[in-house]
Formats: C-alpha cells, sequence, structure tokens
RNA sequence: CGGGGCGUAGCGCAGUCCGGUUAGCGCGCGUCGUUCGGGACGACGAGGUCGGAGGUUCAAAUCCUCUCGCCCCGACCA
C-alpha cells in the first residue's frame, strides 16, 4: 500500500470520488464541458442495472419503446408548469441541414410530450387503458455545475410512461413503480433507500405529486435515485387525451411517469467504496470472481496457469461472471490492489502451493486484509463457496450501508436542532407543517432540503419543528448531490 | 453570471517573481533481463506548437496586452 493514486474520503470526499471514478476506469470527461463517456467497466454496470430493471418493468406489465430525441418546442410549451420547470435547461436547435427551422426543436430533457402526443392518438377506449410503456434512452438537460454520474448535460436513463382510467389506479402505478425501484435499489445495488413523497416545491414540474427514493451517501449526503410521478390529467388535458369509457363518455387519462438514471452508477460509488476504490454489489459487478495466478518459478507457471482455467471453466459453467488476469508483467500484488479498485467482490487465488494441494485460496473485498481471506478451499467447493461469498457480500454492504445510514439519521423537534444536525452533516428527521417558505428559509439558512416525506410515518400528530403547530407528518431533511 | 485558483510530455508537478545554452522531475508508456503468496528492480528508449494570438527584446515557458479552456466556492437541478 505505498502508492497513493486515491485521495482518501476524510481527505476529500469530492477528490475521492472522482479518483475512484479514474481510476477504476468508470468514465473520463467528453470534449465538451459537462459531458462524460461511460468506459467499458462502467457500461457493463450500467447493462447490469438495465437487466435488472427491465426485468422487473416486464413482470409488472410494461412493454419498451422508443420515442424520437427531437421535440418540437411547442410540445414542451403545452404544459405551463412543466416548460417553467424545464426551459432553464433546454438545448435548442435551431439549424438543420444548414438552414434555420421553422420551429425550434429541443433536444429531450425529459420524454412526457412527445409520448403523450403520441399517446393521444393510440388512446381511444377504455379498452386501451392501461397503456404501459417505458423506454431506454438518452436524455440532456443543460445543468450548471456538473459531476461524473451524478450530474451531466447528457445522461442515460430508463422512463416510464402509463395511462390509466382513473386517478386510483395511476396512484397505484406510482407507488408500484417506486416500489420497484426500492427492490432493485436494496436487492441488487445493496443501496438503502428511504421512499417518500416530495414536497410542493421539489415535486416534478407538471406532476401532482412525486415519489422518491433518496440514500445516504459516504458523505452523509442525500442523493435522490429514483423518481416516480403521479401526473394526474395535467399532461393528458395538454395533450388531449381522452377515451371513451363504459358508459361512453370522454374522460381524460390519469398517468404517471417514472426514471431512474446512470446517477445510480453514482449512488454505488459513493454508498459502497472505500479508500481502496470500488465495492460493487455482487448483483451488479461486471466481474463477480477475478482469479489471479501466482508462480515463482518458470516450472510452475505451466501447472498453475492449467488449474486456473480448470477453475475459470467451472465458475463460468456455473454462471458466475469470472475472469483470469494473466498479464505477466503485473506481480500478483499489484492485481490485487487493481482489482480491490476496481471494486470485484471475490478474489481467487492460485499459487504452486494450491496447485499441489487442490485448492484455492478466497478473498473478499468487503473485508479487508487478512480478514476476509479463506486458504485451503478445494476446488470441488470453490463454486458452492463463492456462490455463498457472493450472497454474503451482497447482504453486508446492504447491511454496512444501512448501519451507517441509520447511524446518521437524527431526530429533531425543533429549527435548533434541525440546524445542528445538518451542520455535522446528518440527516434530519422531525414533524413539519411549514410553508413552501419556512422549507425555503431552511434552504437557504442551512443548505438542506426537504428530501421526503417518508411513506412510514410514526403515530401522529406531532409539534410542527419549524411552527410549533400541529404536524400531520414527518419530513427528513438533508444536503443533497 | 459573481468571487478565488490553474493551464509546461498520457497523469501529477518544478522552472515564471529576477528573460540567457539542448525545458526538467516523479508516475505511467515501450524493449530487454532478473522478478512474482499484498502495489518488484535494473539498463536502454519513446514522448513537448510550455493553452492560443499579438507585442516588447539580440534573446520569451519567464515581461506586457488580448483571448480560450479547466477546477473550486455561490445562484438552478435526475
Amino acid at each position: 500500500m505505498s502508492e497513493q493514486s486515491i485521495t482518501p474520503r476524510s481527505v476529500d470526499y469530492s477528490r475521492w470520488y472522482l479518483d475512484v471514478i479514474r481510476e477504476a476506469e468508470l468514465a473520463d470527461y467528453g470534449p465538451v464541458r459537462g459531458t462524460m463517456v461511460i468506459r467499458p467497466y462502467g457500461y457493463a454496470i450500467w447493462e447490469n442495472i438495465q437487466r435488472s430493471l427491465d426485468q422487473r418493468f416486464k413482470q409488472t406489465g410494461h412493454v419498451n419503446a422508443y420515442f424520437p430525441l427531437f421535440i418540437p418546442y411547442s410540445f414542451l410549451q403545452k404544459e405551463k408548469e412543466h416548460i417553467e420547470g424545464f426551459s432553464p435547461e433546454l438545448a435548442l436547435v435551431t439549424i438543420g441541414g444548414g438552414k434555420e427551422l421553422e420551429e425550434p426543436l429541443v433536444v429531450r430533457p425529459t420524454s412526457e410530450t412527445i409520448i403523450n402526443y403520441m399517446f393521444a392518438q393510440w388512446i381511444k377506449s377504455y379498452r386501451d387503458l392501461p397503456l404501459l410503456i417505458n423506454q431506454w434512452a438518452n436524455v440532456v438537460r443543460w445543468e450548471l455545475r456538473t459531476r461524473p454520474f451524478l450530474r451531466t448535460l447528457e445522461f442515460l436513463w430508463q422512463e416510464g410512461h402509463t395511462a390509466h382510467a382513473t386517478y386510483e389506479e395511476a396512484e397505484e402505478e406510482a407507488l408500484r413503480m417506486i416500489g420497484v425501484y426500492r427492490d432493485f435499489a436494496e436487492n441488487e445495488g445493496a443501496v438503502p433507500v428511504i421512499v417518500g413523497r416530495k414536497s410542493r416545491l421539489e415535486t416534478f414540474a407538471g406532476a401532482l405529486h412525486t415519489y422518491t427514493m433518496e440514500a445516504m451517501m459516504g458523505d452523509k449526503r442525500a442523493l435522490q435515485a429514483g423518481t416516480s410521478h403521479h401526473l394526474g390529467q395535467n399532461f393528458a388535458k395538454a395533450f388531449e387525451i381522452r377515451y371513451l369509457d363504459e358508459n361512453n363518455e370522454l374522460q381524460y387519462v390519469w398517468q404517471t411517469s417514472w426514471g431512474l438514471s446512470t446517477r445510480f452508477i453514482g449512488a454505488i460509488i459513493m454508498v459502497h467504496g472505500d479508500d481502496k476504490g470500488l465495492r460493487l454489489p455482487p448483483r451488479l459487478a461486471p466481474i463477480q470472481a477475478v482469479i489471479v495466478p501466482i508462480w515463482r518459478k518458470e516450472d510452475d507457471k505451466g501447472v498453475v496457469l492449467e488449474a486456473v482455467e480448470q477453475v475459470r471453466c467451472l465458475l463460468a459453467d456455473a454462471g458466475i461472471r469470472v475472469e483470469a488476469d494473466l498479464r505477466e508483467q503485473r506481480t500478483p500484488g499489484w492485481k490485487f490492489n487493481f482489482w480491490e479498485m476496481k471494486g470485484v467482490p471475490v478474489r481467487v487465488e492460485i499459487g504452486p502451493r494450491d496447485v499441489e494441494s487442490g485448492t484455492v485460496v478466497l478473498a473478499r473485498r468487503d473485508l479487508p486484509g487478512k480478514e476476509g481471506k479463506v486458504t485451503g478451499v478445494p476446488v470441488e467447493q470453490a463454486v458452492a463457496r463463492i456462490r455463498q461469498l457472493l450472497d454474503e457480500i451482497q447482504a453486508s454492504l446492504l447491511e454496512q450501508a444501512r448501519a451507517f445510514r441509520d447511524a446518521n439519521i437524527h431526530d429533531v423537534s425543533s429549527y435548533e436542532e434541525l440546524r445542528e444536525v445538518i451542520a455535522t452533516g446528518g440527516w434530519a428527521r422531525g414533524w413539519w407543517a411549514g410553508s413552501d417558505e419556512d422549507e425555503l428559509r431552511v434552504k437557504e439558512e442551512t443548505g438542506a432540503t426537504i428530501r421526503c416525506f417518508p411513506l412510514d410515518q410514526p403515530e401522529g400528530p406531532g409539534t410542527c419543528l419549524m411552527t410549533g403547530q400541529k404536524a400531520e407528518r414527518i419530513a427528513i431533511f438533508a444536503k443533497a448531490y
């Protein structure tokens, strides 16, 4: 541990984050300010995220489609709050084929408008409902301050768009999908989240209300890791999405939209990473086990490599994502550090001693040094032991993150207490009945915002920490990314 | 857009105040050899419009003017 290519988290968390992204080869900067290249290793994580989510979407009855990148500017203007919310961050195309366009085109910041324009043509009858569509796409938002994965001019995401016959059905859908996100975040990403409802100020532009899942990063700041909106009939009215119900009467549809982006990769980095680099949850890790061969004499090389290949095949056949690091220019020690940087959950070491005894050495990424190392594992047991290890690591990462988060959420009953908690970097939880102005004041004075009103609420009512009035629900305040 | 800082090899920097041979260091990169159970070592080597333009000067990485870009802090945000 001599080379210090990663800034320790305690020294500069933000530098650490950028160092990890560079050293683990997740992403690189693009030539245009605020853009990034997702490198193969980072993209492989995204592909696993896609696979996990897509499967869940299909299971809940959604189908994939693709809508155009360009949207007529006038579409955005059809929904008043929507355009007000997005207009500062729109990228506009005004010239096409060398000619000034009659109407500027918006590079989609989100696809509500164009999708609903199409929905209006597809939906005629209650028999067409519910319409449950998802698309995997890139979107563009001209942000002022950018950070890889967390906020870039262009990012990848999925956006679900649905239309329903009733308020209740749309509400159920919005809740179902935030539930799907939670299931994904906790069970695949090992990222514990608090699911709740956004305050009026933080609600998506054009929605009735917004559900969110909030995760605590390693520096205790909050990250909105996925959102689900009940759009009500706002877009239906703007785009005339109507259907004939059973009584032959025209009705506007009720809608939802929900999205999760490459930002989630940022969450994985910041929730699990340590001073040695990434720690990837096994279910999303591009490489779940890496084999490092070790030999001293040329004589050993042949038998070691043979054993490595044998074990590699065993693991691969068992469906474990495995890679053998056969580079001869690197020492085993160097490789250990390299793959720890990359966050690979399990390392398999095979040297002459192991070959002789028909065993392997297993090391787990979530436990440092010798503590996480088991020697003398018989080759025949390798698959079973590694499977078990992967499960343990998956569970352990979630548990560690949950313990850290819970230790840093503090109940507060006064504004003074809230300020103290926020000043130390934690999350503050307390009864809230304040106004928009009160909320803005908190933001201005402490830097914290209401992350959400958790769906899980204690017995009420309580007393508002700000106004002293009777409050029906608790809110969580935190500084956020 | 306001405040602060920085542009010299792929990366990190020194040199700039006080102009002067061939612009240097560490890491990385290439070749060869010895190494290899927690970031090995040696030898040789490749790599530079000193962010850009203009000016001052016998002479500019260094001084002057303009310009471009990046980073950090604030106002907006998945």
